[in-house]
DNA sequence: ACTATTTCCTGGATGC
DNA sequence: TGCATCCAGGAAATAG
């Protein structure tokens, strides 16, 4: 489940292997769920187009693109967002490779190789734009200031608000979990009552765990996404999510799992408070 | 303007 | 072995 160290991974991936390349032809599948922008405009838009990049924002991918020929008129360039949902993939391969179950887009690229999105459970998505902005804060980038401003006033659990893309971008369920966990405090703790010290905690704790996921993931580049794209992850040591009744590494007490805006919620009853 | 809940999808795991 | 059921979750849609 691709979250922002994930896409970050990939994004790096990607660039390497594909900046430069321009982009001749364009297939796309007829199943309509990953495709936000209208199908001829995507084919339009990408076709006889060079990578001038690819890069993270959020949880998106951003393929830059530019005129493959120089023209005179050069207005704001078009960009490929692709967003990965949670089972999708950015296949760079040979034309010759079989095609998997639930291709939904293949850009034929002029070096002869294809850069595919494979995605069984459709939740990815496909677009075309000239002015990509995520809706919310980079964690990465924001300062501490502002991402405690973020949350201040707000009645919703701050497990929610964590997962909230349009406060902050691309932090996800697992990541919310651990970051919570590092900061202690409880997922189900209305962001509202948490004081401004224990915000700066959380901040800190979101940075580190994503810090470390992506160097985990970064070395993980030049084995896996040189393959076919699909990066296979180190995954970060995880301290609480998907270790119900197991026990805390701090504490010994045993996990607990609760459900918080429909997502399954890890956390330890004793260091969470 | 917020917040909470439901819905979309398929494959893998589980249960009988 | 086979079949039904459940579960995973990002984000848009819907409801309150």
């Amino acid at each position: 489940m691709p979250e922002l160290p994930e896409v970050e991974t990939i994004a790096r991936g990607l660039d390497q292997r594909v900046r430069g390349d321009v982009i001749e032809s364009v297939w796309l599948g007829s199943k309509k769920e990953p495709l936000k922008s209208p199908a001829a405009e995507i084919v339009q838009t990408l076709e006889h187009q060079r990578i001038a990049g690819v890069r993270r924002v959020g949880k998106h991918i951003v393929v830059d693109l530019e005129p493959a020929r120089k023209r005179a008129k050069s207005g704001p360039r078009a960009q490929w967002i692709v967003h990965l949902g949670m089972t999708g993939r950015m296949q760079v391969c040979s034309p010759e490779t079989e095609i998997a179950k639930h291709t939904h887009a293949i850009a034929r690229l002029a070096s002869g190789r294809e850069l595919r999105f494979v995605d069984p459970r459709r939740f990815g998505r496909l677009s075309v734009t000239r002015d990509f902005a995520a809706p919310g804060s980079e964690p990465l980038q924001v300062a501490r200031e502002k991402f405690v401003d973020l949350f201040r006033g707000r009645k919703t659990p701050i497990k929610s608000a964590l997962l909230n893309q349009s406060l902050l971008s691309g932090v996800g369920n697992i990541y919310a979990d651990e970051s919570l966990f590092r900061a202690g405090i409880l997922p189900r703790r209305r962001a509202t009552t948490i004081s401004r010290e224990k915000l700066g905690a959380l901040f800190v704790a979101v940075q580190e765990v994503l810090r470390e996921a992506i160097a985990l993931g970064g070395s993980s580049i030049s084995d896996y996404v040189d393959a076919d794209g699909q990066a296979g992850f180190f995954q970060l040591q995880h301290r609480v999510y998907g270790r119900e009744s197991e026990p805390c590494l701090k504490c010994q007490t045993p996990i607990k799992r609760v459900v918080i805006a429909g997502r399954s919620s890890h956390y330890c009853q004793h260091c969470q408070k």
